[in-house]
Order: C-alpha cells, then structure tokens, then sequence
DNA sequence: TATGAATGAGTCTTCATTCAT
DNA sequence: CATGAATGAAGACTCATTCAT
C-alpha cells in the first residue's frame, strides 16, 4: 500500500465518525484538519473533493457497521437466529463498536434530502441492498422450512429494517438504553413469530 | 394580537417548511429573507437570532404533525381504532397535509446531536410527550377492555412510534411509497393484535 | 443616488486602476478591500460576484477614454480635425487623465483570451463600436468632401485603431515616451493625408 | 545535450504555449505538470521557481516568431522585399506556425506591468532588438537606393511595428481574420510607398 | 535526478449578526 | 418596527514551493 493510500484511509479512519456525527454537511475542512493533524493542502492532496471525503467516509462508517451485523450472524446457525443478530447488536449497542453518531444510512437519508443528492443516492443503493440480504435469508428460512411459507419476504425485510433504524433513532433522541431495548424486545418477539 | 406577533408568526409560518426540508443548520437567514419577503433587520427585530426562529419553526412543524393525528383520531371511536390512525396517516401520506420533509422530530433527532443540544432536547421532550400519549391511549383501551391486560404500554408505545419513524424514514430515502404502505401494513396488523 | 449605489460607484472608483493595471484576473478580493478600505463582506453586499466588480471596472475605465477624446473631439470643427484627436491625445498622454494602465480594451483583449470569455466578448464590442464610430466620421467626412472619395472608411479606421494601440503598448512596455510621439507623428501624417 | 538539458527543454517546449495563452501568471504549475506528464518535484529540480520556466518559455515563443520572420526574410532579396514579409506572415497567420496566444512581446507587454518586473524588462529587450533590426534593414535599404533618403528609420520601424501589433492584438480580440488583412493591407502599401 | 507527499498562505464566497437611520 | 448596509469569521478550494526518499 502506497503512502498515500495510507494517507487516504488514515484521514477516512479519523473523520468518519464526525461525518456520523456532525453531519456530513456539518463536518468543515476545519474539524478534518483538526482531528487529522494534516493540513488543508494534503487533504486536497488525496482527495479530489470534500464531497469524495465525505462518500468515502460514508462507505467507511457502512462498512463498519455491515460488519458488525456479518461477523455477528456468521456465528449463528438457522436463519432465525441469524435474524435476530439484528435486535441483539442494536441492544448491545456501544459506542466502541457501533459507528459513533448511529446508523449512517438512518443519518444520511435524513441530512441529504434536498443538499447532496450523490450521497443520498449511495444511502439509498445500501438500504436496498440491506433489504435485499434479509429478503434472502428469509427466503432461505423458508426453504429451509424455519419460516412460515405465508410470510411475506419484502414486507418483512422492511419492518424489521423499520423498527431497527426507528430503535437507533429513539436511542439518539432520547439517549435512553431502555428504549431500544423495549424496542428490540418486539424485534426479537416478532422475528420469533415468523 | 399585536402586529409583532403577526410577524412572528409570518416568519414561522414561511419558513418552517425549509427549515424541515434543508436542515435546521442548513437553512440560512437568506433563505429566510427569499421565502418571507422580508429584510434581515426585520428578521432580527422579531427573534433574537436564528436560534429562536429555528426553535419556533420546529414547533410549528410538530404542530401540523399533531394536528394532522389528532384530527384524524378524534374522529375515531374505540381505542384500537385510535391508534390505527398513525398508519393510517403515514400511509396517506401528503406533502400538502404532512409537514413537507418529514417528520420533524426524526429530522431534529438525526441533524442536531452535537451541533444543537437545545434542538435536541426539544425533539426529546416532544417525542417523550408523544410516547406518553399513546401509553395513555393504551391504558384507556385496557381499561375499556379493548386490550389485552398483559400488554406492556410503554413497550409497545415504543414500538409504535418506531416503526412510524423507521417507515417515514424509508419513505424519505427511497422514495418508494410501496415501502411505506409494507411496514404501515405490519404495524396495523400489530395494533389490531394487540 | 442610494446609499448602496454610492458605494458601488465609490468601490468601482477606487479598485478600476488596480484592474487595468494588474490584470483583471490579477486584482484580488484583498486588493479591493485594502484600496477601498472595505471589507469583503461589504463588496460582496454590493456586487454579486468578483466579476461583477470586473465587467463594471472595465466599463468605468472604457468611460474615462471614451470620455478623453470624445470632448477633445467635440473641441475640433472639422472631421479631419476630429480625427487627428487621437494621436493627439495619445501623444500628450498623461497618467491622471489616460485610465492608469493603459488601454483598458488592449489590456482585455490580451488577458481575457482563455480565462474569461464574458469579459472579452464585452472588449470586443467596444472595439467595434469604437471601430464604427470612427467609420462614421469618416463617412461623414467624405460627405463634407473633406477626405478622398475612394477612401476605404473600414479600413482606415482599422488601420487608426492598430496604430493607436500599438503604439499605446509600445508605450506602456518601453516607458518611452518619444516612441509614441514618433509613432503618432506617422497616424497624424496619415490622417492629413486621407 | 545532457539529461537535464533536455528535460529542461522539454518542459520549455511543452509549457510555451500554455503561457502565452493563459498567460504567464495565469499559468498554474498544476498546468504545466498535465501538459509534460512530469511531477512538480521534476520541474523544481530543472528550474529555480516558476519564474525561471516563464522567461525561458518566453524566450521560446520569442524565438519561434523570429525565426517564422526570418526564414521567410531570406527567402526574399530586395529590403523593400524583406520588410513585406511582416504583413505577409501576419496574413497568413495561421495556429500552427505563429506561436499559439499571438505575440509574446505583446501579451508579456500588457499582463507584466506590474505584477513582474523582470519578464517585462525582457519584453521591452527583445522590443528594441527588433525595432533595430528593423532599423538596420531600412537603412541598408536607403543604401541599397531602395528607400528614400528622407525617410527616418526610427519613425518607420515604429509605426511597421506598431501596426503589426496593434492588427495582432485586434485580430486576437475580435477573432476576425479579415481585420487583419485590411490593416495588413494598409501596411503593406505603407511600405511599398517608404 | 525524479518522485510523491506535505505545506501554509492565498483564492473567492457565504454566513449570522449588528446598528445607524 | 423595519430597513439597508456593513462586518469579520468561517466556508471550500488552489497556489507555488519544499523535502525526504
């Protein structure tokens, strides 16, 4: 790896989460400096754009969380507990491990609405490949005879993924760990019931 | 009411709608001067600064969201029927009727935690509030009979509101009204279950 | 005259030798505040852009030269007389009455090539307009019987302006003064003998 | 020629016509490292700064103009003859053989009052070298019985000179080839008539 | 000698805010 | 009360230049 690779994911590693954080709209060239201890010159150095620092970090802090969730359900077995990782990390929810600032799809759906249709489109593209990857498990559920054959794979992925990202939000919001528990609690009632 | 309060309330009126959509950061006083006619001196005769328009408009936006469930429910009778009135609405969903940009309280929850700690507690206290609203929508039901006894208010309270946020959430990211009436379809399904 | 319109006229005033002399593209927003005495913030309260003040440096500077020889014009009777106005005045040519720097339409055409196609379209024009000014003197001067009938006003007057700008950058570039005066010796001989 | 040497002219060559289009501030090292497929670390190490590639890729684009004269000078025999070369070449400018932005004294003359010192002085040189290049031909030629006696070399050289910048830079300005040609013409009978 | 990476002063522009009128 | 004009800090971005390798 060439030392301005190094450079780039070392400038992604530390401002990802204040991307998560402040926004990505929120986030200036100044807090990246801050937090990188490089100068403006070798940002634009390594990236074309903040726009190219702000999708990268976006990827970043998506990765992190992806793979929270991969390594989590790789562990499990039968398609239902590999379901129920979802409620099960969102309850164990720590700063340390979670992207700091939430959900970055959750995040950036909201901030991007109108102000950065790029990076909306990429938060758009992951949701969608999300509900995809649990439309599959659920398809492999039912093949697997775990799920009942009457359920409905979209509809499913959806309200899991909808209960998930209004938990996280809740939890932002309120700061309140017994809420997302709660929540995740009928999570996990109604992935049990499928 | 005096005519600085018309202003006020002008002002407000007007610029809500941005301030929703943009981000509360986002919007600038000279979006505020476009969309009122009005001079930046005169924005500032009648708030103290951008904050306290910020605040106001934020509680006009709730208002509208109220409003618009509140209307709805009191048209409706039973409890179970109440509370079918949040998907109800979600799934109706209009620009025209819904605050344009979503729904406040989620947009404040994700956009303000660092940047405006005042902001977020205002969402807070109006999420809290809202949550206790339908505890209490549940606890009349049980009491009237409508509910089963075992049923946990604030959890299901809770889980109500978040896959009513989670689905406008979706809705706001994808734009794909299909998805939204999926997860309303689940939640009436919960609330006729309870 | 607002206040507004005052200090754009007062800003126009001051940074308009700076433009014509370091280059339109060469004259930088702190040029402007230092010669002014303004801050950014007001220059951009009163222009939309950098180029806003340029264009409008440029028309205040091409007002100055139009103005210089059209009353030494309106001195002279006939339209020979008229036209011998120019290696006159570009023989006697002074720093507080000739725009400092030059001739703004010479320094445009020379800058403007690739960097900013607005501005040279707008020095083009008043090229030609001048060029048909001069046309029209001549015409009128044949008329009046003054010049050779067979004269070939488009390219009299081409040959006028060539002459006059050329010596104008030989000017400027040597800090000769004699060589102008040789070189408005031959445009003076070439007039009188029209 | 060493390896340096030749880099060295490389760059030259590349760059030239780069500066005297965008000009020589105008002229980024960014530009110069896209059109020589070199680093800005190379370019450093063949030249001092900036500074040093700009006079010598001024000289460059001196030296192509001369040599487009004096190539086609040889070629005729009588002074008169000789002399006709300059509104023949700058007839039939074309791209390919004059330098790429027009003339070099011209454009240096104009953009580097101020802004740089040095490169004018250079401009004003290689000015006067011509001039008395044009100067020595006359006199030959009033030697040669091809000229009158009466004629003042100075005055002449000027005026050949001024006219043939002046229709250069109008020809720049206003991109219109038959412009040039009437003054061309206009010159040509000038010095036919010496 | 050539490279790639870093620098920091500089570019233009927008921001929320103030205040005399 | 409202206005128009001014402020200066902060915004993203580019520049010529340096230096270890």
């Amino acid at each position: 790896m060439s030392k301005a690779d190094k450079t780039k994911e070392f400038i992604i590693e530390r401002t990802a989460s204040i991307f998560n954080t402040k926004g990505y709209a929120g986030t200036s060239l100044n807090d990246m400096t801050e937090v990188t201890g490089l100068t403006k010159g070798s940002i634009y150095g390594n990236f074309k754009n903040k726009e190219e620092v702000t999708l990268e970090a976006f990827k970043f802090n998506l990765g992190i969380m992806s793979c929270l969730f991969s390594t989590e359900m790789e562990k499990r077995k039968t398609y239902r507990e590999k379901l129920l990782a979802y409620p099960f990390i969102a309850n164990n929810y720590s700063e340390t491990t979670f992207p700091k600032g939430g959900c970055p799809i959750l995040n950036t759906a909201v901030e991007s609405d109108d102000t950065h249709p790029i990076l909306k489109q990429q938060a758009a593209l992951a949701f969608i490949r999300w509900k995809d990857k649990i439309i599959d498990l659920l398809n492999k559920g039912i093949e697997a005879k775990e799920f009942s054959e009457k359920l409905q794979p979209e509809q499913v992925a959806l309200t899991i993924l909808a209960v998930l990202e209004g938990g996280i939000m809740i939890r932002k919001l309120t700061d309140n760990q017994e809420y997302i528990e709660k929540i995740m609690n009928t999570l996990r009632c109604y992935i049990e019931g499928l």
